[in-house]
DNA sequence: CTCTTCCGTATTGTTGACAATAAATGGCTT
DNA sequence: AAGCCATTTATTGTCAACAATACGGAAGAG
């Protein structure tokens, strides 16, 4: 009665999560090639539920298969990730638009008192990055579910999500835009209060944007391995 | 030497061709529970392969599956629909933009020649809508193909378009729309052809919104089976 | 007559063994 | 010595039997 639901349904519900957050983590890098058996012992599974498992995960993108050849982690080139965040900015800008004319008032005094929270940890603990990530993807994420359009959200947070937190775990997030993008978070939610769909999605692409020029300049720079 | 490469190269690969033709052409009706034994004996298959094939058809949301109660094909609703459309305008918006930056200039002159096929075929053929469905599909696919953004058209060809098409069986494409959708296409490549994203970006948004705007007022008209 | 409970059955989830294919190694020829 | 071909081996794809779980119906109590 304790472990009411933490754990996953099936096996390969649980092979489907290990893998992933293995992905996203980095724990599997990117373009290694990972046998099944090698997942089977390291996960304690067998290969039926990690076949299925691995078919999922393929058809997310995550992983491309060769027949016969074995299964090996995607690698995106520093273009393909400029474009998920082109991906990202008309899909997002859409879900903030949603988001201003569907969510209830509840979720966005909700959604508010995250940014709060998130404030607070960014005074109290300077340059933690990490904390800003997990915050950044919990404002989007709220935002995506509040756009009440089930699709948009299943492949927001289903497949593009996963392929740019798999990044942002080595880009780190580019110190110095956290205070910055505080400040536009605030003024999406902002517009989403004033129900002022409009507004909320152009602030929404704007902001993610610049997140995507961010990163486009760092990799000029020559500062990303890729 | 005959069958060199039609047939798919796996099983399980054969299995979801099959599992995703049947839901498209709504052979499996939206709802509609299947079992997996049945599946087996129909397509000839064993339980392995067709088992990796339903966990990609969920993943890509045609199938909903519970454990242990088995599968079942989705069935959108009416607003879940028009919700498809709000999603394929912004992302075929950007896709339409990048195609006019990026397709080459023979890709440009081959979708041309498909508009020209498409005209011949709805002048010769009057009402045919079958054509023109298969024309629009090929119009767009063209389009997310030239946009040289890997994951924006495996998102429209992988996921959305596989579940308009499910519902253009049965809605037939409003009648009296092929005509102007023509014309929508010609602009929009024309648009392409001299190189203007922007333009391309707003036409191709106007399209797929005027069709969305179709689909909803015969839903209000009551003429759609829900 | 209706609701609840229990049990049987059918279907799904899982497992381990078997078959087929591709990569790798070694030998052979040129 | 270098390149090509055959054999070997390890890994993937497939299969059929086993175990676990949810659904449906029958029996009993209220």
């Amino acid at each position: 009665m304790l472990d009411s639901l933490p754990q996953t349904q099936t096996r390969a519900d649980e092979a489907f999560e290990c893998l992933q957050t293995a992905i996203v983590k980095g724990e599997l890098a990117p373009g290694e090639k990972i046998g099944e058996l090698e997942i089977c012992q390291r996960f304690q599974l067998t290969r039926g539920p990690v076949r299925e498992a691995l078919g999922r995960l393929e058809s997310r993108g995550l992983l491309v298969r060769r027949p016969h050849a074995g299964v090996k982690v995607v690698s995106v080139s520093a273009e393909e990730l400029l474009e998920l965040y082109h991906i990202r900015e008309v899909m997002e800008g859409l879900a903030a638009r949603q988001a201003a004319e569907r969510m209830t008032d509840q979720e966005i005094a909700d959604l508010q008192a995250t940014l709060d929270s998130h404030e607070a940890m960014i005074e109290q603990a300077q340059g933690q990055a990490y904390y800003q990530a997990e915050g950044d993807y919990d404002f989007h994420h709220r935002i995506a579910t509040g756009s009440r359009n089930t699709k948009l959200a299943q492949m927001l947070l289903g497949d593009l999500y996963y392929m740019v937190r798999m990044y942002r775990y080595r880009l780190s997030t580019s110190a110095g835009r956290p205070h910055m993008a505080l400040g536009e978070h605030r003024r999406i939610v902002e517009a989403i209060a004033q129900r002022d769909g409009e507004l909320a999605e152009f602030l929404m692409k704007r902001h993610i944007n610049a997140a995507r020029s961010n990163i486009e300049q760092k990799i000029e720079e020559g500062l990303l391995s890729f």
